[in-house]
DNA sequence: CGGAATGTTGATTATATTCAACTGTTGTGG
DNA sequence: CCACAACAGTTGAATATAATCAACATTCCG
């Protein structure tokens, strides 16, 4: 599933042939540049770069200048809001060819979360300028920035909604069963947890001891099955209910 | 301030000539389209219609379709999540020659807030067709609607680290100082709300009551007296302490 | 094996909601 | 102009919800 970096040592990898490949797919991946000519990706890939993040290293950190946008190659990370005392709230995961940072880098902010790897990540830095000039010569390339910006936007109001008006009982019902809603087994859907209970907790603006609470409860009532980060579902009915 | 509507019945107005300069002033303030054409803005304006709403009435109801890209030509609106029960979380007010509904447009989504008219309000309705002919045209307007839904992004997330990190009475806070902020007298600082304190207590996420027993609250210290609408900042230094 | 990170559980507390009653304000038609 | 209805705001009491604190158990790694 996972490719390892090329360099184990140090955060940016050499420009070794593998590395190169693997930057280029990445990019050659990205719907914002579907439309984009072959020398114009060749143009972004050539001013891009990856960096190698070991498990728990930080992308990028609260208020620092943004290096650029950022595309997983592989890994995965959580952009959180992180507090002074306690834990932070977890906005996001970001996973394989999923890109972020898109917002702060096209308007030379700083950062507005921090990105921390939740396993040994690559990613790919593709810095401000060459993307600035692209847009400018490819409206289409400008068009699915805005789409992607704008689902961004959707997407966060979606998660302002559910904070607004669900509790967390609510809120984790719902996510449990969009956990499921992937996954496409027959019988009954099991599900992994994307990251440690605490980190799950914080995605769903909750504390650990409450999350630990709610599963507990949701065990007890032949909602679901715990196994660690597996969950099996055993009646998605009364859990989609349960969301409502 | 305002200027009348010259249909006082109905929600369209007609075409006269006043509307009309109405219409295309609008639109040649919009940021967005600070680097079309004159032919360009035009076309927009051609397409657009001027859209009367009193106060009460609603611009788009969650999960309608959106008619297009909305700007306040006078008047003020609020963009709502509304509950089954009870009320709604207030996203944001959206004053004179302010724009929404860019990312649902964009999209050709259905409407992921709701829009009230707070006072009688006149809106330029912007189709997402001769939007989306422009943004293939001139990269330059896709580039700006592109920073006009990164910033909305942006302002979004504060919002969300606000609720996660805040309580209502440092939301409260923070609130007041921001709208002292914008006024520059000299001495005591008023600030006067937007709208009623039940709309305003659901922009911070709190029920009105609990706005009025934080109002009390502040007064009782000293840090503001309350006049209605009308808030005077007493102990501006103190009330940025709470909002820490 | 040992130590750190993660998770669980119970007791207590903070925060704000909900409910209910009451007061004040505003705008409208008679 | 007044009466009145609808809306807006205030206050107190009871309650819901989840955070926090503290202690302990478990799991994961090196």
């Amino acid at each position: 599933m996972q490719q390892g970096p090329s360099v184990t040592h140090g955060e940016t990898t050499n420009g070794g042939a593998r590395d190169l490949r693997l930057l280029e797919g990445v990019i050659a991946n990205m719907p914002m540049l579907r439309d984009a000519t072959a020398h114009q990706r060749a143009d972004i890939a050539s001013h891009a770069r990856l960096r190698s993040l070991r498990r728990g290293a930080a992308a990028c950190r609260l208020g620092e200048p943004m290096p650029g946008m950022l595309v997983v190659a592989y890994g995965l990370l959580k952009l959180a809001l992180p507090r002074a005392e306690g834990e932070a709230r977890v906005v996001r995961f970001v996973g394989s060819n999923e890109t972020f940072g898109e917002a702060p880098a096209l308007l030379d902010r700083p950062a507005p979360f921090e990105a921390v790897a939740l396993a040994d990540t690559m990613l790919v830095v593709i810095p401000r300028a060459p993307v600035l000039r692209l847009l400018e010569r490819q409206p289409a390339v400008a068009c699915r920035l805005a789409a992607s910006l704008a689902e961004s936007y959707l997407s966060l109001l979606s998660e302002l909604q559910a904070l607004a008006q669900h509790n967390g009982m609510q809120r984790l019902a719902a996510y449990l069963v969009s956990l499921a809603g992937k996954e496409q087994g027959e019988g009954e859907p099991r599900v992994c947890l994307p990251a440690s209970k605490t980190t799950v907790a914080a995605r769903l603006s909750i504390q650990k001891e409450t999350l630990s609470r709610m599963l507990r409860d949701l065990s007890e009532r032949g909602c679901i099955r715990v196994e660690g980060r597996v969950i099996t579902i055993l009646d998605r009915a009364r859990l989609a209910g349960l969301a409502a």
